[in-house]
DNA sequence: TTATATGATGACCTGCGGTCAGTAAATAAA
DNA sequence: TTTATTTACTGACCGCAGGTCATCATATAA
């Protein structure tokens, strides 16, 4: 029985190593430019055994995605309480995003595969049946339309705007940003420069959102 | 002479052909789905003749894109006077655009067009040498970008945002808009969705970026 | 009528995501 | 220890994309 379990492990190890070496790329470059030979040969693989482990380039950077974001929602459902007010809860959101940003760099890997898989979903109203969106893709940016839904009822948020339409504005302006970053020269403090430019955004779209005559300082846990 | 002159013609009339069938299949689809051989298939010639009257796809594409914007810039421009305020400048340009919106599906070309050649630029600050940029896109955004300056000095607007940043959000915004459009079924009225939903976009960043204490009836121009 | 310049094209190249028959090695059976 | 079978892997391949080029047919010039 130890045979099939070591197996079992080798096969989990290769399943790593591919992922590993893809976000390593994916860092250097966009996940759109990634192929799966440059990917294959950053494993020491053939490019055929990429697909024993993945069903496909999107499979692929789909459980990445994935992996990736579970710290980020894990960390943020854990703190949110159901109680908490429209500012508290987007306050831990922004919160908990600038730290996990400064612990590794997974989010620009989310963001730049984000804008590969669906780069122009965000308006439609109609529901969407790719990959990104049955996953935790829609916990991440329906945490945020939920918490705008809530400022909606306290009425700090202009009630006529649509809350998930306003989530995912959010995220292709967000996805834009790092693939923006990745484009910057290596030498360059992406992190900063990422973290400016949401900051920038996340204030923009905050404020064109609420309600007229809201106190402006609601938004003040922003810089 | 006559027929070198006719020649010329004709070599033009190919050249139009090829854009006019390209512009058609845009419309059909998105920019990035459309192949150099759907192009040569609908013009009835062959793939490698498109590339005796362009250097390749971009080159293309950005002449649509830039014949397409002509129109507009140059009915903006004649009714710009340096001396208009900001919210006037605004909304001329708003005018027009609804204007040019309901006349023609060029719109619909250049967004479609400015998300395939640069989806992911809006966010650097760096001078881009693309195409694009040094090109009629330049002016469409900086006209924007200007009027938002405008809006600074005016003290209507936050001193604090950029506004070429500001522009090239919109641009990533309405860009996302149409290509998202281009995605619904055939029988939908697109113009309607995109229309509504890029004035939706375009009151919240302007809301958004509104100097603290504006009046908000500033923006009432739109809707 | 012959030589030349022009416009157009079929066949081809590279690089992409993706597939598959076949190979070599590890395991199981003899 | 030898043979059979399963497993993990890969080279060669496909279809399609953008793009190139030698070659051909036709219109012009000699």
């Amino acid at each position: 029985m130890g045979i099939l379990e070591r197996k079992e492990r080798e096969k989990a190890k290769r399943r790593e190593l591919i992922k590993k070496c893809a976000k390593e790329l994916i860092l250097e470059n966009t996940a759109a430019q990634v192929s799966m030979a440059d990917i294959a040969e950053k494993a020491e693989l053939s490019k055929a055994t990429l697909y024993l482990y993945f069903v496909n380039k999107e499979a692929l950077f789909l459980e990445i995605f994935n992996e990736s974001t579970v710290n980020f929602t894990n960390r943020v459902c854990s703190r949110l309480k159901p109680s908490m007010s429209c500012i508290d809860t987007l306050k831990i959101i922004w919160g908990s995003y600038k730290e996990l940003f400064g612990e590794s760099e997974d989010i620009m890997v989310i963001f730049s595969i984000s804008n590969y898989i669906e780069p122009n979903i965000p308006f439609l109203q109609i529901e969407e049946d790719s990959g990104m969106s049955k996953n935790t893709s829609g916990i991440f940016y329906s945490m945020i339309s939920d918490a705008i839904k809530k400022g909606i009822d306290e009425a700090i948020f202009d009630p006529t705007i649509n809350p998930q339409t306003v989530g995912k504005t959010l995220i292709v302006l967000f996805s834009s940003i790092v693939n923006s970053a990745a484009k910057l020269p290596k030498t360059a403090r992406k992190s900063q420069f990422i973290l400016g430019e949401m900051e920038n955004t996340f204030k923009i779209i905050l404020r064109g959102i609420a309600k007229e005559g809201a106190d402006p300082l609601y938004f003040s846990f922003l810089k």
